[in-house]
DNA sequence: TACGGCATGTAAATTGTTACATGATTGA
DNA sequence: TCAATCATGTAACAATTTACATGCCGTA
């Protein structure tokens, strides 16, 4: 049950409505914890009930009203709680994986398509995480303590991404006997 | 709805009972695609209904009966069907991550613990890895293809607890000065 | 006038987790 | 006798995805 606190770290950076969170989401942290916009005003609702957040209307001129959260002391007290206990240990989820240990009994040469449109996806995703580093953090071996973790996550982001691309050259070496440079 | 597929590939590879297959997922398949027994009784309910597979009951003595489930042509067919069709693009979901970007707002310490205790978890998994690696495919110049997914998901395993180790070092360094050199 | 952005939601279906339930055998 | 392993499930709940629903404003 991450999402709640997801939610509260990104309130906690800045008050914002449900839909501006579902918009941080498809941005910045969202590329480590997905979350539609439905998902978000459900759980703002039961956050709100358990008195971690606040609303309040802000009306506002051509545009629709706005429900405007912020984040309470409960909320914060909720935050330095979940800091303080253990992640649980997270396993990887990939379809992608099963999709290679059915090799033997599937399709080889749409595998091999697969595995070069992954490797574009990973380094688009990795060209616009270093994008993001030199926008935001221009100087990472000075950055101040409150975006810190902004940056380490980026980096995290980026290793995964380094990862993956890694991994599908390995495997268009042993597949396609890496007989594509294309570009 | 990988399960149904992660599955397949297992009962393409050698028939099982769902408590067998319960026990795979913890083992190999597993590491790319949690499941539990309870779900995979299910979900094996449903693959019989849509005709994927077949079961037979086998009477064992000093042992409860198992239900041997086997693949049928239909569960085949979606096999193939399944490896022909591009993979949506999957993406992370890291509670960690979310821990991270916590840090300003709270208990850096708790968290700096949390690092620890998730490179050493990198690193068993990843000597697991290495074991089996070393155990299933002694010569890993020379796989040959019936074998060869079983690999490239070994490698992809390696290749991402290497980057989780390589981003805990990175996080220890930032938030711990890298005073720990232990063991 | 049609589309995209802003803004908020409900409803249904699917998937996954946690708790509960049963019962036999084997080894410490 | 207690715990673990083998073996199969049901039930309740939580989380997630997909589809549906509304309505205003600005611009092409």
């Amino acid at each position: 049950m991450a999402l709640e606190h997801a939610i509260l770290v990104s309130l906690a950076e800045r008050s914002a409505s449900g839909y501006d969170l579902a918009r941080r989401f498809d941005a910045s942290i969202g590329h480590f914890w997905k979350a539609s916009h439905q998902q978000i005003y459900k759980v703002l609702g039961r956050m709100e009930s358990d008195g971690w957040v606040e609303s309040q209307v802000v009306p506002q001129d051509g545009r629709p009203d706005k429900k405007v959260y912020v984040i309470t002391d409960g909320g914060r007290a909720e935050l330095v709680l979940f800091t303080s206990k253990a992640t649980p240990p997270e396993h990887l989820r990939s379809e992608f994986a099963v999709k290679l240990r059915a090799l033997p009994f599937g399709d080889a040469a749409a595998i091999v398509d697969d595995v070069r449109v992954r490797r574009r996806s990973h380094e688009q995703q990795l060209a616009y995480y270093a994008d993001s580093a030199a926008r935001f953090y221009p100087h990472p071996d000075d950055i101040p303590d409150h975006a810190l973790g902004g940056w380490l996550v980026l980096r995290g982001g980026m290793l995964a991404e380094q990862a993956g691309i890694a991994w599908c050259d390995e495997i268009l070496q042993r597949l396609a006997g890496d007989e594509d440079d294309e570009r």
